[in-house]
DNA sequence: GCCAACGTTGGC
DNA sequence: GCCAACGTTGGC
């Protein structure tokens, strides 16, 4: 199958583009969203993504990064201790997943929501419909070419 | 299967 | 901190 494109959104206190250059490479757990899971299960390695904070002063799109496993269950889900513990993840039928991101870079600079709402050819944008609250979904290869555009272009004042 | 109550997300 | 939007849960 082809590559495929992705934007992530995490919330930088929690896990941030810098933090994910210092470590390198991240399992991305905690998701539990099933239409979330659907599409972390559907990953495959070289795909690559959009990493978005969200929940900050300034949201948008920060950095690039790229799937770096294949889909494994979340260990997370079976840990009592951990906050995304879920008793009905069952180890035998595991019930959510994850896949590892290494970082690839930096943008050169924040692609700030605001402009991204703004801009007409992106109206078919999951991130930027009304309401959506996904934390995972899929980016078109013209989408992901149109962002990364925007990339080098000044921010409208 | 319906739907009200509740919890979470995330922009502002 | 507020609150709109949405997902999930659980009683019936």
């Amino acid at each position: 199958m082809a590559k495929q494109y992705w934007l992530l959104k995490s919330e930088p206190e929690e896990f941030s583009i810098d933090d994910l250059k210092r470590v390198k490479k991240e399992p991305w757990d905690g998701v539990r969203n099933y239409q979330a899971r659907n599409y972390l299960k559907s990953m495959q390695i070289g795909d690559q993504a959009l990493f978005y904070h969200s929940n900050t002063e300034v949201p948008g799109i920060v950095g690039i990064m790229e799937v770096a496993s294949e889909p494994y269950p979340d260990p997370m889900a079976f840990d009592q201790k951990d906050k995304h513990y879920d008793p009905k993840s069952d180890p035998e039928n595991p019930r959510w997943f994850l896949v590892e991101f290494k970082y690839v870079r930096h943008t050169a600079r924040t692609i700030s929501l605001a402009e991204l709402k703004d801009d007409a050819k992106l109206e078919d944008f999951p991130l930027t419909r009304r309401g959506n609250r996904l934390s995972v979904m899929p980016v078109t290869a013209a989408q992901w070419k149109y962002l990364l555009g925007l990339e080098k272009k000044a921010p409208k004042a």
